[in-house]
DNA sequence: ACCTGAACACCGTTCAAGT
DNA sequence: ACCTGAACACCGTTCAAGT
């Protein structure tokens, strides 16, 4: 047996099995769904569990942040630019990264989506939030640098595409396949330079 | 007996000893201390008395909210303005008013401080909170007018005398008495027609 | 090392029953 | 009309005891 799909293998977790119980209480219930006792119960074990991982609820909701501020960024961002087969090409593999995964451990629209909903009602993850938006941004930039447009018009576009990736998501029914549609005429359009 | 302090009276609640238990509570532990159980506690009743009162939490919150936006705002400004004597007179009566009555009911630097506290994580609060405020800077610069600022200059001593009222009473270990001395200091460099 | 199970001290909400 | 008291279904956290 080469590849170790998910064979049920041992029943012994670590912190990151609770974060990722827990983003998927994030993602199905909102930042409220993020219960020590509720996540304990999906994943089919005892909540005492949980404390030898974390001290509390807190420090579990931070490592979340912390995650999902590597995945979502950074990671994201290696993958893409990793590519390298010119802007075009990385701004493609973008639109895909950002729309697909709905079964995604850490992420996925639906868990942005969840994380946006956080950052109204706390602070602390709305300042988080605000500043994985600006390294987007910023990246998104910097790949229609690339293609061509000069530094305004790639901030403008830049924001053009990012804006529209969020707004797609959160309309209502709208599948992943269509949004990534839509993304892909929207880039085509901004990589046209012409108007 | 004319008139009837407190007496112990009846025992009987109104939904408004409610809402003033939960100000006690708000002023004295923050908003997360609006808690059914814990209110009750204090006021030596039981929890379900609550529920005779009002549906639920949410509709308590909602609750103290409309009566602190009518208390904090328009009550004080019509206690102001009834004043009438003057615009100088008038803003001193306003800082009386601001800075005094820490054992008020519903308001007070203890209570304003806490709302403020509440609004930095309940979005729907920061902006009842917003809108207050902009009465308020409204209403100050109402009396800047009338001692014979122009419509620039009152705006900008009304932002600095109630931008002072909120840092002073912030400031830790700062006296009442200190604070309305403070202000009224203030208060004459800015109508002092100089500079 | 990792987990269970029970315990503790809280919650919000409901509701029959009392006055 | 207003309240009690108990019940229910949750919480987070701790901790001895198990494997």
């Amino acid at each position: 047996m080469p590849y170790g799909f998910s064979m049920t293998k041992k029943n012994t977790l670590k912190a990151e099995d609770w974060i990722r119980g827990a983003f998927r209480a994030l993602g199905a219930g909102g930042p409220q769904a993020i219960r020590v006792e509720a996540i304990a119960r999906n994943m089919k074990v005892s909540k005492g569990s949980f404390y030898w991982h974390f001290r509390d609820l807190g420090t579990l909701k931070v490592a979340m942040l912390e995650h999902w501020v590597d995945i979502a960024t950074f990671e994201t961002i290696a993958k893409v630019a990793q590519k390298g087969e010119g802007a075009y090409a990385q701004l493609l593999s973008l639109i895909a990264l950002a729309t697909g995964d709905q079964s995604a451990d850490y992420g996925g629209p639906r868990v942005e989506a969840a994380i946006r909903e956080w950052a109204r009602t706390e602070k602390s993850v709305a300042q988080i939030v605000e500043e994985v938006e600006a390294a987007r941004l910023d990246f998104v930039a910097s790949l229609f640098l690339k293609a061509g447009a000069d530094g305004e018009a790639s901030r403008q576009k830049a924001r053009l595409l990012y804006g529209a990736m969020i707004g797609l998501e959160q309309l209502p029914g709208s599948e992943p396949e269509q949004v990534r549609r839509d993304l892909g005429r929207l880039l085509e359009r901004l990589l046209d330079n012409r108007a």
